[in-house]
RNA sequence: CGGAGCGUAGCGCAGCCUGGUAGCGCGUUUGGUUCGGGACCAAAAGGUCGAGGGUUCAAAUCCCUCCGCUCCGACCA
């Protein structure tokens, strides 16, 4: 290809919405250009790439004995209520009406339409197991997309459904696409980790996210350096730490505390830890008020509440909820009569501790919760934070920063239920399949690697996902010499498998050298009346500093060598 | 959804407070000089100043409404 025949255009500022340094890049190295919000057209360059990652993953794929298929995008809202998600995916989701009034949506996800489809192809055991891939675009109403393709509102996604006898069985298909999942992100030149994940709306019982480990990551994750644990924070878990004070001072009293609303506030007016204060929350647990106490110094983990209490829905209670479920919900009597009353298992045997007297500009001191509260039970309900004791050897955790490229879900029966997909078993028995489900966010993944692959010039593409293999500048494009030498390597290269982007344009060297390093081509030939003066070609691998000088029958060697292709 | 900020040429921005000819840099076009790490000179094209309404002799500028983009988000609950 050459640069004076397709669509690309560098620039040199970024658009000032790109906060990140990958969007950036994407934009400035042409890659890919914004429509509106979350919502980007790929140019030729990007479109090469994320057809390189298909590619990778189709053939990680295939070899793990999945079959692909291809589900429509646009779908009837009656599969969705089958399932009951029409009502649990909330404002996530896409709704839209045809012209007889029929309820649709753009799929966000295909559990629903894969099940449906497998449930009347599928009869017998003799089938099972069976594992259907798509590569698709997905639509999610995000309440804020950012980061460019990190989080947008359409977006290319792998997702992978398998279908097994047993529980046992689909472990072993889980397992299956767990390791197609590690050579995938390893070919694109990925560094992610696996880790303990939470299932939210997908649901089912176990499942493992691949992060990609960068600052800029919107997940928080826990990992411990001396056992390996690594979890989502949604998830992750801690050893339950003692609480701030454990000595009873005494009867509960009030106390003014005027104008402080805050922990924060309350904290310093009466110069206590906020560890000392008790939160209490309270949530709509599927329309029905429940409270939540936590130390002042610890975050609430909406993740975990939900799934502690095995609710559809958790929103906060809004003032009037909480006034007409509850009345007062304060300690200014004994809590947890009105409504349940959950706590986290740091303030277990809590005393001495500051509640909200239920008051303006009052609060309680010398609360003891075993004695000023009912609580139904003590769970972990916290999110865990860098410092906390690891729950499984009680190392201290740490928190990074990742971004999330792929998810695997072991989903049990909860779809096959719903839909009532059933097959035959070798006695003649009629049985429940037992599913997993299994997403790649495709575009998602190339931003990550040019988070995780990129310096201050520019992007460094890994040579397996690169747009092209390399760039060959050609320096005096008037000078037949240069333009004949140049054009005979490309064929020669092009005809070995090597994937040529000729800047042919009228430009001067430094233009092209900038360009070449923003773009990222792993390997730049450079072709000028100069280098041939020299010897031949310059070739340099976009991560070196220094070039060398090769003779041109020598070149494709080289490269091939460079590229590990020899 | 709530709070804040921003919408001026393809991109990055100034002008707005204090109303009076719409500007700068990059990019683009033409000509010339240059030519190995984002050259220089000269000329030019390119704008419903986000949209609608209002105030005014006069609005990018002041007022109102809406739209879009970006950042932030629970704490006697």
């Amino acid at each position: 290809m050459r640069w004076s025949r397709t669509l690309l255009a560098t620039l040199r500022d970024a658009p000032q919405d790109a906060e990140i340094e990958s969007h950036k890049l994407m934009i400035r190295a042409g890659l890919m250009r914004k429509l509106g919000g979350g919502l980007y057209t790929f140019m030729p360059l990007g479109l090469r790439v994320l057809h390189k990652i298909e590619t990778i993953v189709r053939e990680e794929m295939d070899r793990a004995g999945a079959v692909e298929i291809l589900m429509p995008a646009l779908q009837p809202a009656e599969l969705w209520e089958k399932s009951g998600r029409w009502a649990t995916m909330g404002a996530g989701m896409f709704r839209l009406k045809d012209r007889k009034e029929a309820m649709m949506t753009l799929g966000p996800t295909h559990e629903e339409v894969v099940t449906d489809l497998i449930t009347r192809e599928i009869s017998s055991y003799r089938q099972l197991p069976l594992t259907v891939y798509q590569i698709q675009t997905k639509f999610r109403d995000e309440i804020r997309p950012r980061f460019g393709l990190m989080r947008s509102k359409e977006f290319l996604m792998k997702d992978a459904y398998s279908f097994d006898v047993s529980l046992e069985a689909a472990d072993a298909s889980y397992q299956a696409m767990f390791d197609a999942y590690v050579r995938i992100f390893a070919r694109c030149g990925l560094s992610a980790k696996p880790v303990e994940a939470d299932t939210g709306d997908i649901g089912g019982n176990c499942s493992h996210e691949f992060m990609v480990l960068a600052p800029s990551g919107e997940d928080g994750i826990l990992d411990c350096a001396a056992c390996g644990y690594a979890a989502n924070q949604e998830r992750a878990e801690r050893r339950t730490p003692a609480p701030a004070c454990v000595v009873s001072g005494g009867a509960a009293a009030d106390a003014a505390t005027p104008g402080s609303r805050t922990i924060e506030e309350v904290a310093a007016f009466l110069k206590m830890p906020q560890a000392r204060i008790v939160k209490a929350l309270v949530y709509m647990a599927d329309g029905k008020p429940v409270m939540v106490l936590i130390a002042g110094d610890r975050e609430l983990n909406e993740p975990k509440l939900k799934r502690f209490l095995a609710c559809k829905t958790l929103v906060m209670a809004t003032d009037a909820e909480m006034a007409a479920a509850a009345g007062p919900a304060g300690f200014a009597g004994p809590v947890g009569v009105q409504i349940p009353v959950y706590a986290d298992l740091g303030l277990k045997g809590a005393c001495d501790m500051i509640a909200g007297a239920n008051r303006d500009g009052f609060h309680l001191l010398h609360v003891d919760l075993g004695r000023d509260a009912v609580v139904a039970a003590y769970e972990d309900l916290a999110t865990v934070v860098a410092g906390d004791s690891c729950p499984r050897c009680g190392g201290e955790l740490g928190l990074r920063r990742g971004i999330e490229v792929g998810h695997v879900f072991k989903l049990g029966t909860k779809y096959t239920q719903a839909f009532d997909s059933r097959y035959l078993d070798e006695k003649g028995k009629n049985e429940l399949m037992v599913m997993g489900c299994y997403g790649i966010g495709v575009s998602r993944t190339l931003q990550a690697v040019i988070e995780q692959n990129h310096d201050e010039n520019g992007i460094l593409w890994p040579a397996s996902i690169a747009p092209y293999h390399v760039t060959l500048l050609l320096l005096d494009p008037g000078d037949p010499a240069v333009v004949e030498a140049a054009g005979r390597l490309e064929a020669e290269l092009e005809a070995r498998g090597v994937d040529v982007f000729v800047d042919d344009r009228e430009e001067r060297p430094g233009v092209k050298f900038k360009d070449a390093d923003l773009v990222g081509f792993p390997i730049r030939v450079v072709a000028g009346a100069k280098s041939l003066a020299k010897g031949g070609f310059e070739v340099k691998r976009r991560e070196e500093k220094d070039s060398l000088v090769v003779a041109p029958e020598a070149t494709v060697q080289t490269v091939l060598t460079l590229l590990g292709k020899a």
